[in-house]
RNA sequence: GCGGGCGUGGCGAAAUGGUAGACGCAAGGGACUUAAAAUCCCUCGGGCCGAAAGGCCUGUGCCGGUUCGAGUCCGGCCGCCCGCACCA
């Protein structure tokens, strides 16, 4: 006997129980079947789970379990992104230990997420803190150092004074430190870097074939990577005016073909040459100085006047030496683009033009618009980027821009001076090298050790893992390996003598760089992967996490994946084939008459749509009900998953997640609908429970013939199959949800009819059988609980994917509507294969048609089969 | 400034160039009930005609275009959101 109402509370707990015990969810890496890889961005543990967290891998798992009932061997892990700066917040804070807050903190996440009901593989965990992971990543940077991947350099980084670390540019937002929130300062340090730049050309090139991922991701990424192709070119220096024995002055143009509308120089103040000019000029040191200490601040540029400083040498153009050019230096010039030195045609660009007019240069035309005529054209304030002819120079006037430049290439290619030629062509990326180096502890350690007398030296493979200690301290900001009193003494691998070891530990976005290959085999204990079976695995064919990774993380992933195949440790150029970025969960914000804001659990809501009033629970007093924001600690519009899975349980939450909102745009969360979603669920329970009562008086055999409410009930199920398999192979989830809904209510219908006729019998079994293993992949408790009611003796989990029968969705006969110049005017039933002329003849001898068309000859009949007709007058 | 996306009922939304608003939420009305909850039924873009059945007009941010036919394609505006931003 089935009860009343569905005990999620109970269920639940049980199902987990069960497909914990027979183990269903453990992947075999030896498994004949075709393989299918659905990963979701492994979360950071802080502590508790998040609505976020509930949406992407409710997601991933509608994939995965519907991809195990298509029958693929469906590899689906979790793991934990460990480490990071939190859990030394932590230990600062509240005086524990990062390692013991981190496990802490996995243990309760993992049970969290168990009660999701998630179908993930747990035999293969990985935390990325774990020296089982680590050792093989120390393994792979010294590989990389040996294949040529690797750089240390001083260089100027992003010192974030909060957090007292470096951030690397893609971690820098707006000129902020992207976790601590503060102003980014500038600082000369020498750090480890991965050579990300030398794929840049590929990483750029690949994005084309990555047909399965967002046209907005590709899109930031080729803008992150940012190629210009332009000429690399010498101007001469007249010696008369340079210090020391600066002969010449290297610069880099995309636009050659603008050299004779020139008016200056300009060199970055941090350039060599204007290093050695403030030698011998306090001033220009002063003015140096002052660029220097305005940094690179995102607000500082944004705000800063573009302001320069006369050198006092002079340029030579490379066309006229008779033609010479100030050098400025400017400080909107960067030393790590280019060259760090440019010649500034005003007429052409915005930021010379603001230039010159400051400082009185002038400037002169030299690409002239189309149907302008050059006589009138002059520029004042604002510079011309477009296309159009050249003008003012004397032997490419006329050209085209594109034509110019070649020209100007040519000329100066040909040209050389001390034996090398005086321009050359060059491709430029905006992408820099990834800076690694972390001033922190709780991180990975970077396996090298510096020697007085040999330099530095890659810790000995044989003394991997590195391990961090664990007796440290907390009490000072500041990096405590640095402070430990013994672990950085070590002897040189080389001679044996005194030496240091590296105290930085790596960036974090490393450890997240290559998760995805080691779960393909996490067993593996003397490499970081088993690259046969990785290449079996890989690449992961469904990604899923959040849009905020569009840049870091994914280009961080696809640049290790290439590490890793020149190392040996994977064989494939991009790790993810399809990615998918789900939206964010968001919910209204409420805010007392004090100002602070007020948690949704502590508020109550009144009156209906639009006229809605929000009090305290405790007190009464009215809130102001706020813009809806994507759910924050600070703004205080959280839901906590554990209150929802206690009230509704987790197949009413995994349900709302993919209600409504497609899976990329934000969703809000409601009260409402969760509950909408809770009926919902004891909706289904009541009606599989009547229905398994109805199949009781199923024949064992598929009757041969079906009634009228028989067959429409399996057109309905099989319709629903057919709709619902084709919708979440695209990660449609809403639509699913709605032909799910449409499905049920035909379903419901039917049930209601509590015809016991054998044939009908059959039919509301086989689409109870439907429905259930529907929505399975969305809610597997209740599925569970239905497929047993339904008497069956396997796990719906575990079941095969039905495959619709196609014949019964094929009408003989079919509807369609009629237009009369483009408007709804009546329906015509043809058959289904009816010749035009046949359906012609029919539409026009509707008595609708005819009153529309009011005494007119049609024109045109237009009969798009199995559409619609339109009949022109 | 550059690049991209989006704009459909009270709300979330659906719609290979082919019946706009499926499906859900909210709301209103009704049934059941001592009552409530739960459940079930009906209505639900706007306007007009009709007792009703039904019919007509209008409607996908605004203006144009292509087409037998446009929410969808093209051009131009307006608004919102996101990414990048002194990159030579």
């Amino acid at each position: 006997m089935t009860q009343a109402r569905y005990n999620a509370r109970e269920a639940e707990p049980r199902w987990q129980k069960t497909w914990d015990e027979r183990g269903i969810f453990a992947t075999r890496n030896d498994d004949p079947r075709p393989k299918y890889y659905v990963l979701e961005m492994f979360p950071y543990p802080s502590g508790r789970i998040h609505m976020g967290h509930v949406r992407n891998y409710t997601m991933g798992d509608v994939v995965a379990r519907y991809k195990r009932a298509r029958g693929f061997n469906v590899l689906h892990p979790m793991g934990w992104d460990a480490f990071g700066m939190p859990a030394e917040n932590a230990a600062m804070e509240r005086k524990v230990h990062p390692k013991a807050w981190t496990y802490d903190n996995i243990a309760a996440m993992k049970t969290q997420l168990k009660s999701m009901g998630l179908s993930l593989d747990w035999s293969r965990e990985i935390a990325t803190c774990d020296p089982a992971y680590y050792r093989h990543q120390q393994k792979m940077f010294l590989d990389f150092v040996r294949a040529g991947l690797v750089e240390r350099k001083q260089s100027k980084v992003n010192w974030d004074p909060v957090d007292q670390t470096v951030l690397a540019n893609e971690q820098v937002i707006d000129g902020r430190g992207w976790r601590s929130g503060a102003l980014v300062e500038q600082r000369e340090l020498t750090q480890w870097f991965l050579k990300i730049t030398t794929y840049a050309q590929d990483l750029l090139d690949r994005l084309d074939t990555l047909d399965r991922w967002p046209e907005k991701v590709r899109l930031m990424q080729k803008n992150w990577i940012g190629r210009s192709e332009g000429l690399l070119l010498r101007f001469m220096l007249d010696p008369a005016t340079t210090p020391n024995a600066e002969s010449e002055l290297e610069i880099f143009t995309t636009r050659p073909d603008t050299l004779f509308g020139a008016k200056f120089m300009a060199i970055a103040p941090d350039h060599p040459l204007a290093t050695a000019a403030a030698k011998a000029n306090p001033a220009l040191a002063a003015f140096i100085a002052e660029c220097k200490r305005q940094g690179t601040a995102q607000e500082v540029i944004e705000t800063a006047e573009k302001q320069g400083f006369d050198t006092g040498i002079k340029a030579v153009h490379p066309f006229d030496p008779n033609w010479t050019l100030p050098v400025y230096v400017a400080n909107f010039i960067l030393m790590d683009y280019g060259t760090g030195a440019i010649f500034g045609c005003p007429a052409h660009d915005q930021r010379d033009l603001d230039f010159v007019n400051k400082y009185g240069l002038g400037n002169t035309p030299v690409v002239c618009p189309p149907g302008v005529d050059p006589k009138d054209f002059v520029i004042t304030d604002a510079a011309y980027d477009g296309d159009g002819r050249m003008i003012n120079s004397r032997f490419l006037d006329g050209m085209t821009i594109e034509a110019a430049k070649e020209e100007v290439a040519r000329r100066l290619e040909r040209e050389t001076r001390g034996n090398r030629p005086v321009a050359q062509r060059q491709v430029n990326f905006r992408l820099r090298d990834w800076g690694i180096s972390r001033q922190r502890y709780w991180g990975c350690p970077i396996p090298m050790i510096h020697c007085e007398a040999c330099g530095v030296v890659p810790v000995p493979e044989q003394d991997l893992p590195v391990v961090l200690p664990e007796d440290v301290s907390f009490d000072k900001p500041g990096n405590p390996l640095d402070r430990h009193p013994t672990w950085k003494h070590v002897a040189c691998p080389q001679c044996g003598g005194a030496a240091r070891r590296e105290t930085d530990t790596m960036d974090t976005f490393v450890d997240s760089s290559w998760y995805f290959a080691r779960f393909t085999d996490p067993w593996t204990t003397s490499a970081p992967t088993d690259v046969a079976v990785a290449n079996r695995w890989m690449p992961v064919d469904q990604y899923i996490g959040g849009i905020e990774h569009a840049i870091l993380h994914l280009l961080y992933s696809r640049f290790f994946t290439r590490a890793m195949r020149a190392t040996g440790h994977l064989g494939l150029d991009e790790p993810f084939a399809g990615l998918f970025t789900q939206g964010m969960v968001v919910h209204e914000t409420y805010r007392k008459k004090d100002g602070a804001w007020a948690a949704p659990a502590e508020v109550r809501i009144e009156g209906p749509e639009g006229n809605r009033r929000a009090f305290l629970i405790d007190g009464g007093d009215e809130v102001e009900i706020g813009a809806i924001e994507k759910m924050s600690k600070s703004k205080r519009n959280t839901v906590d998953p554990d209150d929802i899975m206690e009230t509704y349980g987790a197949d009413t939450a995994r349900w709302f997640m993919l209600s409504d909102s497609p899976p990329e745009r934000d969703v809000n969360w409601t009260e409402d609908r969760v509950q909408g979603a809770g009926r919902f669920v004891q909706r289904l329970w009541r009606l599989i429970g009547e229905a398994a009562d109805i199949a009781k008086a199923a024949p064992a055999q598929k009757p041969a013939a079906f009634g009228e409410a028989a067959l429409a009930l399996r057109k309905a199920a099989h319709g629903a199959l057919a709709k619902v398999s084709a919708e979440i192979e695209k990660l449609h989830f809403n639509v699913c949800v709605a032909h799910i809904y449409e499905f049920t209510n035909a379903f419901g219908d039917a049930v209601n009819t509590k015809s016991d006729a054998p044939d009908f019998a059959w039919a509301v079994k086989e689409a109870a059988d439907i429905l259930v293993q529907l929505f399975q992949p969305m809610m597997p408790h209740l599925a569970e609980e239905c497929w047993a009611a339904l008497g069956h003796g396997n796990l719906a989990a575990q079941a095969a994917w039905p495959e619709a029968d196609t014949a019964l969705l094929v009408e003989t006969t079919i509807t369609l509507p009629v237009q009369v110049n483009g408007k709804k005017r009546a329906d015509v039933t043809v058959a289904r294969d009816a010749a035009n002329a046949d359906v012609e003849a029919a539409v026009l001898a509707l008595e609708a048609v005819q009153k529309a068309l009011d005494g007119k000859a049609p024109k045109k009949v237009i009969v798009v089969p199995q559409r619609i007709v339109n009949v022109v007058a």
